[in-house]
RNA sequence: GGAGAGAUGGCUGAGUGGCCGAAAGCGGCAGAUUGCUAAUCUGUUAAGGUAAAUUUUUGCCUUCGCGGGUUCGAAUCCCGCUCUCUCCGCCA
């Protein structure tokens, strides 16, 4: 008796994608590291039971064992055969060790197997552990680091934008919710040029920053989705096609943090910058309700994203790099913006050390959040197993980091409400005149 | 969608049932040698797991696209899947 893989429950099934006997978050880390583990459990607000991993970690490797035992008396037996065919001679009493043997084998490799498949799907849980100089606590613990320039009031009534967009036919949300429904956007005319304007212009400056344009796909696989940390937690955030088992990316960070899924790239290329500017699809599952006027929160927006590859010691210098890449943009669109440190607590799953970027919209007079730029360190490589190889080296896993540089629809506000006239025009920052064939005012 | 071909180590590529984890070549690394920006010779050259020991080793196991099956034994035979290429069809 003996079990295949595909005789395994479907939600284990799905899992097992993943290498071989290949665990993707470091149990031995785990195992060495058992209080930050927890410690890192409970600030994301996780659930997982590290009991029940640490007991199937045990007897996985005791069951390994038993197997290799086998396994090895197994091999000896075979080359006694060998030898002896090869000799012109028969084997019979080993043959039929053999066999018995081999039976054996099949039980506790299938027993090991399904091991790994529960521990695998328990392990997937498991969050990224936050850096030591992340403050400690719920999202009241985030930590303003800088403001570059003020929250300043307009010396007239500053309008929302959704009432500048419909004044000049910016954008077009009812027309938008006929379409798809509520929380889609549609750009129109010069709204849409500047939207078009915004993308060209921050791809443009990532590019002479060094980074290279990727154009990715937008539907993506499961196990892709997994690499990066969006499954098995966001499932229900996410738009799925159930035929083709796609899913559309809610950022790009999923494919250009994939792009060397599975591979192994030369050090010396080491460190590696991949920008792309794509849709984004949320279901926004639980935030209805929430920023439900004008283009705030929508389920398809657009975004530039920025993607790191680096050796684990440059992890840390690289997250400083990544945010003055991001305000470098908003600097340049001279609009008011705030560097938020994220406590543990409001960090995403796979990260382990976040900054968010906020833009001053005097229109609605908030703090809007356009850009998250998070270190995973080699929590996503360990997943979708990215390493890299210095000469003469042992593989190791590399760090990856990702910043939006940054997301359309809040810049967009922030645009609208920050450059709005008195008269109910609004300028055109200088950097993007050209950007816009010319012109200055919308 | 249909027909066919293929998938082997960093790369090229041999291997149709038994010391094949895998020939050979290239590339890489180390050494030797030659007076010249290179040649020649020699050696070496994967990943993962696990145990002992321990900071560097040693033993054992696994891995020839993925997953099953046949067999005492599978890179090799059979089945399913994925991907790549060629031709046909369809199509933005």
């Amino acid at each position: 008796m003996h079990i295949g893989i595909q005789e395994l429950p479907k939600n284990l099934e799905m899992l097992y994608f993943f290498h071989k006997g290949k665990v993707m978050l470091d149990i031995k880390l785990i195992r060495n590291n058992l209080e930050k583990v927890k410690k890192a459990i409970i600030a994301k607000h996780e659930k997982v039971n590290l009991e029940k991993i640490l007991e199937l970690d045990q007897l996985r490797r005791q069951k390994l064992t038993q197997v290799e035992d086998l396994k090895c008396e197994r091999n000896k037996k075979n080359e006694l055969i060998s030898k002896a065919k090869q000799s012109g001679q028969d084997a019979p009493v080993a043959m039929e060790e053999m066999g018995k043997i081999s039976d054996q084998i099949k039980a506790l490799d299938a027993e090991v197997a399904r091991i790994d498949a529960e521990l695998e799907s328990l392990m997937l849980w498991l969050p990224n552990i936050p850096a030591d100089d992340v403050p400690e606590g719920t999202e009241e613990k985030n930590q303003v680091i800088r403001t570059w320039g003020e929250p300043k009031k307009k010396d007239f009534p500053a309008k929302p934008h959704w009432d500048l967009g419909k004044n000049l036919g910016l954008f077009e949300l009812d027309r938008a919710a006929k379409l798809s429904g509520s929380s889609f956007s549609m750009f129109t005319g010069l709204g849409a040029r500047l939207e078009r304007a915004l993308l060209n212009f921050m791809l443009d400056t990532h590019i002479r920053e060094g980074y290279k344009e990727v154009a990715p796909p937008y539907l993506v696989n499961r196990k892709t989705i997994t690499g990066t940390g969006q499954l098995p937690k966001l499932e229900d955030e996410m738009y799925y096609s159930a035929k083709d088992e796609f899913f559309l990316i809610p950022t790009s960070e999923v494919p250009l943090t994939n792009f060397y899924q599975d591979e192994i790239i030369p050090g010396e290329l080491l460190p590696i910058y991949l920008t792309s500017a794509t849709p984004c699809f949320r279901r926004e599952a639980g935030a209805s309700g929430k920023d439900t006027r004008g283009i705030l929160r929508v389920h398809q927006f657009n975004k530039v994203e920025m993607v790191h590859f680096v050796a684990e010691d440059q992890s840390a210098a690289s997250l400083e790099k990544l945010v003055h890449d991001a305000e470098g943009i908003l600097q340049q669109l001279g609009l008011t913006y705030r560097v938020v440190l994220l406590a543990t607590g409001d960090m995403s799953f796979s990260s382990a050390k976040t900054y968010d970027l906020e833009l001053w919209a005097p229109g609605v007079e908030r703090w809007l959040e356009v850009s998250s730029c998070s270190n995973c360190t080699d929590f996503q490589a360990r997943r979708a197993n990215i390493r890299y190889k210095m000469k003469g080296g042992k593989p190791k896993f590399v760090h990856t980091l990702n910043g939006s540089g940054v997301a359309i629809p809040r810049l967009m506000v922030a645009i609208l409400e920050n450059y709005q006239e008195a008269d109910g025009h609004i300028k055109i920052p200088p950097v993007l005149v050209p950007y816009m064939g010319g012109v200055t005012v919308l």
